[in-house]
RNA sequence: GCCAGCGUAGCUCAGUCGGCAGAGCAGCGCUUUCGUAAAGCGCGGGUCGGGGGUUCGAUUCCUCUCGCUGGCUCCA
């Protein structure tokens, strides 16, 4: 198990902490008390809450949660103390003879003596601390069963998680329990529903999604602007194909260390073909088409890029965890020397892009070197540094993640959280040693010899589908202007006000802003509240004013009302608006 | 993949302790032509996720399977 380790911390989280981890003891109590032959796995404290393992004669079912919880919550009114006790491992063995995961976790504990705690008629090995006694506990909540292997381990027995939230008050616990509801309405999948932006289907597959006129108009404009942004930076746009031999992913590796995310082979004349999982060798194949000087470094192979990689079913989660999605991909040929620029380079392009979306927090990660790595020590000890100094030099805040870099390189993840602080896996960098190496990329060197050049693999978004996920999440549904499926709503009054309405409609088409009248012959009211409801930024209410005045009468998604005006002095304000990629409404 | 729960109309959801399947919204038709968040009336619409079994009879019970949800694990 990977346990950050805490840094000092107030006393008042430090408190919060024993209440969850003394509510879970709590929690143990009353399953011991109803499954006699319950075994106890672990009951740690987490974001919010708590949890405890079990191992249980029966299966739990969400109806046991009331009952469980009733029962804690007398135990909180009968203010048991909490107890701590030394002991030598060999007393704690007898103690809990008939435990065998606790029996494991002594095993575990490199000291001499552990200590355990007692509350009511429970023991549990445990470091501590917890709060005097269970009337400390007053705002939790049992919240779900889950399966969790034993230690993490898929090949280790299963056991029952109970998840519970605790808070030092019930105000706080009620406060946390409607951010889950604000997040719950936010859900990608339910707007996505809603809105009308994708959808996904049993009879194609899971996983495989399927972007609708609206959701595709998000996308295109993200895309327009991440190409825009690209050429400005340098890269050039390529296309490759979507399935190629086998060979070709036994030469990069993929095959062999990649194989449980590969689909199965397909025949095509005699020879095994796969469909792609990854972008990257058909970039390296583009690049070997033609020697190259130092002097054309660096190269930079930018592609929307669309793989399949299969997912275990129980993981796939609407837009952001699929089995077929489009990286927003590039792959950086270098020299060495070049290596810390082009990082600084991506760094300063991905935060630009993070913040143009409107994401304010985010956590950049240093992952080095795992125990199973390709390279030399030394050139990892050296790329490592590398990444380092490209952020030192921005003056980037990151933390360090022992061993979590790829096997065939170091690499900078960027985790941003959305509005309602949920964190999403966003941009990466990773420096790669082992393929300019099995594919042989070189270039010609000053020296006149040939060099394995310094290869970068990196995505700013991370994959439209998951991207769109967040920010889908971030804005609610309510994008900004620049993103709007649908930017302006025309909306006639009456039947007599459409030609006016086509009209308008024709004149912003023209600047190729997304609009859509709403020509049925329905009640302005309801017209308005469909676009209300589609969060459409702009509506257009035209009537018989507007028809004789060529104004247009403006309302916000908001509310907000603005005065009638000439319909290109808004048509005008609109396309700033939309230019500077505006997180604000108002014109 | 594993554990638990769920799957009823396009959507959101009732319902049947085994006996012809329901609402609201959406759709379609007609009436209404309206000034900033839902006009009125009418009409269609379902092998109750799919296969097999038990039963006189299954949407309901059993079983297999597909999918979804929450976790475990993993990751763009």
């Amino acid at each position: 198990m990977k346990v950050n380790q805490k840094q000092e911390q107030s006393a008042g989280e430090e408190h919060l902490e024993k209440l969850r981890h003394s509510a879970s003891h709590i929690m143990a109590e009353v399953v011991q008390s109803m499954f006699p032959g319950a075994r106890f796995g672990i009951g740690p404290t987490i974001e919010n809450g708590f949890y405890y393992d079990f191992d249980l004669p029966r299966p739990l079912t969400p109806e046991d949660l009331p009952v469980i919880e009733a029962k804690m919550r007398e135990i909180v009114k009968a203010d048991v103390p909490f107890v701590r006790q030394e002991m030598t491992k060999e007393e704690a063995r007898k103690l809990f003879a008939s435990q065998p995961y606790k029996l494991e976790l002594i095993d575990d504990i490199p000291d001499e003596k552990v200590s355990i705690y007692r509350q009511g008629s429970f023991v549990d090995l445990c470091r501590g601390p917890h709060v005097d006694s269970s009337g400390a506990i007053s705002a939790f909540k049992l919240v779900s069963i889950a399966g969790a292997y034993w230690r993490g381990d898929e090949h280790r027995p299963m056991l029952q998680r109970i998840y519970g939230v605790a808070f030092e008050s019930q105000t706080e616990l009620e406060e946390h329990l409607k951010k889950l509801e604000e997040a719950a309405k936010r859900d990608h999948r339910k707007l996505g529903k809603e809105l009308d932006l994708f959808s996904i289907h049993d009879e194609v597959g899971p996983g495989l999604v399927h972007w609708h006129p609206k959701g595709a108009a998000i996308r295109c404009a993200i895309e327009d602007f991440w190409k825009d942004e690209h050429f400005k930076r340098g890269y050039e746009l390529v296309y490759t194909p979507h399935i190629a031999r086998v060979d070709l992913w036994k030469t990069s590796g993929h095959w062999e260390f990649y194989r449980e995310h590969l689909y199965s082979p397909m025949e095509v004349e005699g020879q095994e073909y796969i469909v792609k999982p990854m972008n990257c060798a058909f970039h390296i194949m583009m690049y070997k088409t033609h020697l190259h000087s130092y002097r054309d470094l660096p190269v930079r192979f930018a592609e929307l890029g669309t793989v399949y990689r299969y997912e275990l079913s129980g993981v796939l989660h609407g837009l952001s965890r699929v089995r077929g999605f489009t990286q927003d991909d590039a792959h950086i040929f270098c020299s060495f020397e070049q290596l810390e620029s082009e990082v600084e380079g991506v760094l300063k392009l991905a935060l630009f892009m993070i913040d143009t979306f409107g994401f304010t927090n985010y956590k950049i990660m240093l992952s080095t070197r795992p125990e199973k790595a390709a390279g030399a020590l030394e050139i990892w000890d050296k790329a490592t540094e590398i990444l380092r100094r490209a952020m030192e030099h921005l003056h980037i805040d990151f933390s360090v993640d022992p061993g979590e870099g790829v096997f065939y390189g170091p690499k900078i993840d960027i985790k941003f959280e959305d509005a309602v602080g949920r964190a999403w896996q966003g941009p990466t960098i990773q420096v790669d040693f082992n393929l300019p190496q099995r594919f042989n990329v070189t270039y010609v060197g000053e020296d006149g010899q040939e060099h394995l050049v310094a290869m970068v693999h990196r995505t700013v978004l991370g994959s439209m589908e998951r991207f769109l996920a967040s920010i889908i999440e971030h804005y609610g549904g309510a994008f900004p202007v620049w993103l709007a499926p649908v930017q302006v709503a025309i909306i006639p009054v009456a039947d007599r006000h459409l030609e006016y309405a086509r009209k308008l409609e024709a004149g912003l088409r023209q600047e190729r802003v997304r609009v859509a009248v709403d020509a049925r012959s329905e009640r302005m009211n309801l017209k308005i509240r469909q676009a209300q409801l589609d969060k459409v930024p702009y509506m257009l209410v035209i009537g018989d004013k507007e028809a004789a005045s060529s104004e247009v009468s403006v309302r916000l998604r908001t509310g907000e009302q603005l005065p009638a005006q000439p319909f290109d002095t808004f048509k005008g304000k609109l396309g700033k608006v939309i230019m500077d990629r505006s997180k604000d409404l108002r014109l």
